[in-house]
DNA sequence: TTGAAAGCGCTAACAG
DNA sequence: CTGTTAGCGCTTTCAA
């Protein structure tokens, strides 16, 4: 039943069919130049003893053409956002007849770099990364071996490569000053860890809303290094339970959102909320959840895109391409603080 | 800039550090038996030229230890339930220094058949595949060369290797049998393509519990092959609008469910409803979303724990492995049907 | 149209 | 402790 002694290898095929290796291989490859008759008989003979072609040791021998393999690391494939990304990766991959090889960091550098350099230990044509914060200067090696890089999402530290985002500042301006068009001047803030990138840049620009404004942020009202939904639900527990609550929060990604509507409960309706990134169901909560939405199968597809490109011999100057944002008002972002609010602000 | 020509060799170490190539191998392999001194020399001209093993030669030649790779196919990456899988499946093989290749066959037999050949060119030590309907007869091939292959979620037809998955038919009793104990007599059911698997399964269970409680099964309520979020609302919208409307639906998943939330719009609390699958949010839906759960991470892990072991040589019977679903009652069916529909129904 | 020889980068098995 | 030889499975090159 296990028979799983050895692989039959193009020599044995050969054997079979009474031809030289050179001929199976000219058949398996689709190459002209071989008699039909004899392309039969080396076809029966794949066909009878189950023959296979090795990729390895075609790549191996072929060396310059590539493996057909690209390296995806995103933060969390378990996160609907990097799984649509890694999709729309995953499709462009297809369509060039490449596999892709997946990892996830957890944002981890040693993690990345492990996975990074298993990656190019299988040769990988090339990668695509969100890189967590750190520097990146380990991939210098495998940049100048000729791997080709290129970045989604956040930009790698101490690396100039192909980088696709979206402007997260100015998505999180537009969220914040949202809220402060609809009368709000107590805004909570709940974040991920700040030395992410993208955390980093809608920090930023929840603050550069808030100075536009004449307003200066609050810190009884900020809540950094939130991990998961959890701990987004407990912070806004504790924001709301505070002598002097906001009458509004911006969620700055799509864990910190989900995360405080279940922290909020029933009394969601009573506080304003914007979110960036959208998330499933967002427009069936109640109220219906205002967000700043980007389309991550569209950058992955874009990151794949320009990788490609890359693969195919492109040598042009790295390129920072910037994809857009959408404000999808939808119910939460424009509640108005209450007449009591407002009186206990100005008071 | 792009000196992409040739990458480092360890014939090129060997150069450099003026020693043989055997001995660079032996360094690079952290294997015994180097002279400290001669090993600092070799590390030395490592990262003088930047070298880094080439895992694709060594795997070829050390032929029976296998290639550290495991292919995983699932319907769709996207969809929040496979990327948990896949999560876990990547997880698990971390922890054995194994990397995963990933595929969606968007539940067509074709594209499944190509990326497992694509697989197996590559000599994966291993397969996980989450099966589209058809016959899996192509795989005996890669099954007699020693690749071990284990089905996730679903089995594979006309196939018989280690299966994960959870009692479809017995889950679906359960929520539907849950919307009877209410008293539920027009029960709708709203499900994806029956020629898959999980749904003809699905849809069996609910026919049964139906035929428990002496009913049977209304055509008018049943609506198959829904393929989107979007499918499901319509479906369900033309469901409650007719002259004869359901007082309660089983949704067959987590599509379903969405989509039905979508498709019912405010009018959700009026009509009693249990799905397939956990879903984010469902919680915080009003009403909340009573759902008969599966855990797709434990799914993902089993199976892949299933793999390595057949990997590691357990050459035992195939075995059928199956994870248990919980009902998580949660407010939207425990909803009656209201004095008027049960009058009507009487009359 | 077909085949023989050489070698991709690495390691197992043996020498020294 | 270190090196030599051979060969993994395939394709390139050149000859028949």
């Amino acid at each position: 039943m296990e028979r799983a002694s050895r692989l039959p290898t193009m020599r044995d095929v050969a054997r079979q069919a009474g031809v030289s290796v050179m001929t199976v291989s000219r058949v398996v490859n689709g190459e002209p130049g071989v008699l039909p008759d004899t392309a039969a008989r080396v076809e029966l003979a794949i066909r009878a003893i189950g023959y296979q072609r090795n990729d390895m040791a075609r790549n191996l021998r072929r060396g310059a053409t590539g493996t057909q393999t690209v390296g995806l690391l995103v933060d969390d494939l378990a996160n609907p956002f990097f799984a649509a990304l890694a999709r729309a990766v995953e499709d462009q991959a297809r369509l060039r007849g490449s596999l892709v090889l997946i990892a996830s960091s957890g944002d981890d550098l040693r993690r990345e770099r492990e996975a990074v350099q298993a990656f190019c230990a299988r040769r990988v044509d090339g990668l695509i990364l969100v890189p967590v914060a750190g520097s990146h200067r380990f991939l210098r090696a495998a940049l100048d071996r000729g791997t080709k890089v290129v970045c989604v999402d956040r930009p790698a530290d101490q690396l100039r490569v192909d980088t696709v985002a979206v402007d997260n500042r100015d998505g999180a301006m537009r969220a914040t000053g949202h809220l402060l068009a609809h009368g709000h001047r107590r805004i909570g803030y709940l974040g991920d860890r700040p030395e992410i990138w993208t955390v980093k840049q809608r920090f930023t620009g929840f603050c550069d809303a808030l100075a536009a404004a004449g307003l200066t942020p609050d810190p009884n009202l900020i809540r950094h290094g939130l991990r998961t939904r959890e701990d987004a639900a407990a912070a806004v527990a504790r924001l709301m339970a505070a002598q002097d609550p906001p009458t509004a929060v911006f969620t700055s990604n799509d864990l910190m959102s989900v995360g405080a509507l279940g922290g909020l409960g029933p009394s969601a309706g009573r506080i304003a909320m914007v979110g960036f990134d959208d998330f499933a169901l967002a427009d069936r909560m109640t109220p219906a959840v205002t967000v700043v939405a980007q389309d991550p199968a569209a950058l992955g597809a874009t990151a794949a895109q320009l990788l490609f490109a890359r693969i195919d011999g492109d040598t042009s100057a790295p390129r920072d391409l910037v994809l857009l944002t959408r404000l999808l008002v939808r119910g939460s972002g424009e509640i108005a603080p209450t007449a009591a609010d407002r009186k206990s602000l100005t008071a």
